[in-house]
DNA sequence: ATCTTTGTTAACCAAATGGTTAAATTTAAT
DNA sequence: ATTAAATTTAACCATTTGGTTAACAAAGAT
């Protein structure tokens, strides 16, 4: 009864682990052996059941990417109050990366890699859109509830105190004498962290 | 007399043509062929100056990483106020990446991939250190003169925003809706815009 | 039980790729 | 001018790598 391997299908073995080998090594870094070898099966299985590399790691960027964008939007299209927003959106986000860390990295990679195919590929008709929290924080400008500030600059700044920690974080060990377990106390922290940095720069 | 090629000595040329080959496609995706068709010279050549591919990587990487780093320790050891410190770090980082926009992804990527082997080919005895900077921040928290901060947090916060929206210039770019001409001058603005928000936050 | 479909493997293949070599060319030294 | 050293190139080589094939095994259908 024991069918092919562990426990899951052949199929699902093969996506953990080519996206456990990409994670890490990138398109053109992995080897479909590494995949393979990963997965615990042959690697004519990997061509059986997705026909070439580059599909294969379609499957995984594909689903990588729809784990980062949809939530981000989803937050950001909310009717609360922007304090209450920045406060959703980085906790919540913090909470997404924290579970995985390689996931930035990995998304902006190939994004760099492939400006062109991205865009049409990833999210083809509706791309994440980031025009109506803009419009909100033009408003609450203009309200006179913060400071004046420019849209795009803060959310700039919301993503970037979000995501860099973790795409840095072999650097900012070194420099800053972290070790594994203080970083991961320190993104625990900026879940909270981050917002009152952030509201407190706005508020008036 | 035309030497060998346009104007330049072979050895610099090919420096030049790795340099950009490396950045745009990483260790794993550049080909020697590339490169030598970038510097327009035969491929034997960039085994005749440089042993293998390897050699060659680690030259372009540690010129990189020089680029990077020491200018920021530099900055951040002055012996100037805080404001002082995070206004000159901020504007002086920004030039440094909006002169070199491929940089800090490409080595980040690299630290990423082989973090054991990094820290000590990179910076051997002496690694960039801040915590003169965490110890100055530490030091005006107590005397009152800005509201209680954890100066890891801080750091991070300020090379995030700083970092950041170059690594992610592709994405931003269509969540925001910002082409490459509002983006260097967005780029531009934010030499003084980042250090203002840190300091908006941070100052009572 | 037999046949058919699906899943799995080892062996194989062609192209790509990093690297080498030996000859040719250029430059510099005597 | 002659010789020696450095530079450059085309052809080659060995390995790696994505991908294929044909035989085999397991499961389902009849």
């Amino acid at each position: 009864m024991v069918k092919n391997s562990k426990e899951a299908g052949a199929e699902q073995r093969i996506l953990e682990a080519a996206k456990k080998v990409f994670m890490h090594k990138g398109l053109s870094g992995a080897r479909m052996q590494d995949i393979a070898d990963e997965a615990g099966i042959n690697k004519a299985m990997l061509h059986y059941y997705f026909r070439s590399k580059d599909k294969l790691f379609e499957v995984i960027f594909k689903e990588a990417a729809s784990n980062l964008f949809p939530k981000m939007v989803a937050i950001i299209s909310e009717d609360i109050s922007l304090f209450d927003k920045i406060r959703k959106f980085t906790r919540e986000y913090l909470e997404i990366v924290i579970e995985n860390p390689y996931l930035p990295l990995f998304v902006l990679n190939e994004i760099n890699k492939q400006p062109a195919n991205f865009h049409a590929k990833m999210f083809g008709a509706k791309p994440p859109d980031f025009s109506l929290l803009v419009k909100q924080i033009d408003s609450e400008v203009k309200k006179g509830i913060i400071k004046p500030i420019s849209p795009v600059h803060l959310v700039m700044n919301m993503m970037s105190m979000c995501v860099f920690p973790f795409i840095s974080k072999p650097m900012l060990q070194i420099v800053m004498h972290v070790d594994d377990l203080q970083f991961r106390y320190l993104m625990e922290q900026r879940k909270t962290e981050i917002a009152n940095f952030i509201i407190d720069s706005i508020k008036k």
